[in-house]
DNA sequence: CGGTTTGTTCATTATTATTTGAACAATCTG
DNA sequence: CAGATTGTTCAAATAATAATGAACAAACCG
């Protein structure tokens, strides 16, 4: 059991370490999903460990994150005590928990912030402080733009 | 000359480290964007350095950076034989020539990366090759969508 | 030219992020 | 319940990344 990774297996891998460097998650994150988004059957962490040569901790703690954002299900496997997972397929699903569990937290950041800037301004030596409001305004506008796209984007991805 | 950052400033080069983290960009590069987006004046290296309190290399390295893809703008100062900086306000013209420069070179690769999976896909023991054949299909699908993604995206971040 | 000034490069150092593995807690099993 | 199995946590080790600063090259200036 636990054979290296084949050629095929590989290339996947590679493919979502990659996603996960974009996502900013560790490369162990992107190993354990590319494994099981590619394996026919469910997986446990021996399975995966021996298969990614990594360690239980991170095996443990990658799956955590997985499950986090639901990129990663827990499956029932008879007569077996361990947990056993499938890779989540529906990008909708994914895409979703992640945006929910990782993006959105960080935005209601920068509106606060965004209040906190709007009284500093306030303290603007005069002839500087046109120029720095249309620089605070802009910075809003994108900010709303942002906020608008992502939804447009998450719709995006049609059910299948 | 070369102040501390004010409360204001920290403030709004805190906003462009977090943008520089999210795109993967060393933090210098963010403190550098954010200094100078809030500037009136243009500012030169030396300026940049002792706002900042960073050495002159990754003043260099940094400014290098955010040439490459047209964030910021050299412009001439009478009698100062320094190179100085403006940041180049307009959001679509940073994001395209990010765009450009960042992401277009990796989504080649991703193409190349396809082909060579299926030819892998050939190789596959027939009772796996359903279920593996669907999920690289899958894969490709997902592809396609973030590449129609990404031109509507651009597309909507309109001219002022 | 010879001496400055300015910006770049890159080997070294510092910092930050990730992985490891052993200790632990929880759950099962006879 | 005692022993075994399984998953989690977290301090320490390691690896990856960014910053530093001194050496260098290029452009300027008298």
């Amino acid at each position: 059991m636990g054979a290296a990774l084949s050629e095929l297996e590989k290339e996947v891998v590679d493919i979502f370490v990659r996603i996960a460097g974009v996502l900013s998650l560790p490369r162990s994150v992107g190993e354990l999903y590319g494994v099981l988004f590619i394996s026919p059957e469910p997986m446990c962490i021996d399975d995966l460990m021996s298969k990614l040569k990594i360690s239980k901790g991170s095996t443990s703690q990658g799956l955590k994150i997985l499950r986090s954002f639901g990129a990663v299900n827990p499956v029932y496997v008879a007569g077996d005590r361990r947990d056993f997972f499938t890779a989540e397929a529906e990008l909708r699903k994914i895409v979703a928990g992640f945006v929910k569990e990782q993006v959105y937290p960080h935005l209601d950041k920068g509106k606060e912030r965004m209040s906190r800037i709007e009284s500093l301004l306030a303290e603007e030596a005069p002839e500087q402080k046109a120029f720095v409001t249309e620089r605070i305004e802009r910075l809003q506008g994108w900010q709303k733009r942002a906020g608008a796209l992502l939804p447009f984007a998450l719709n995006f991805i049609k059910p299948e």
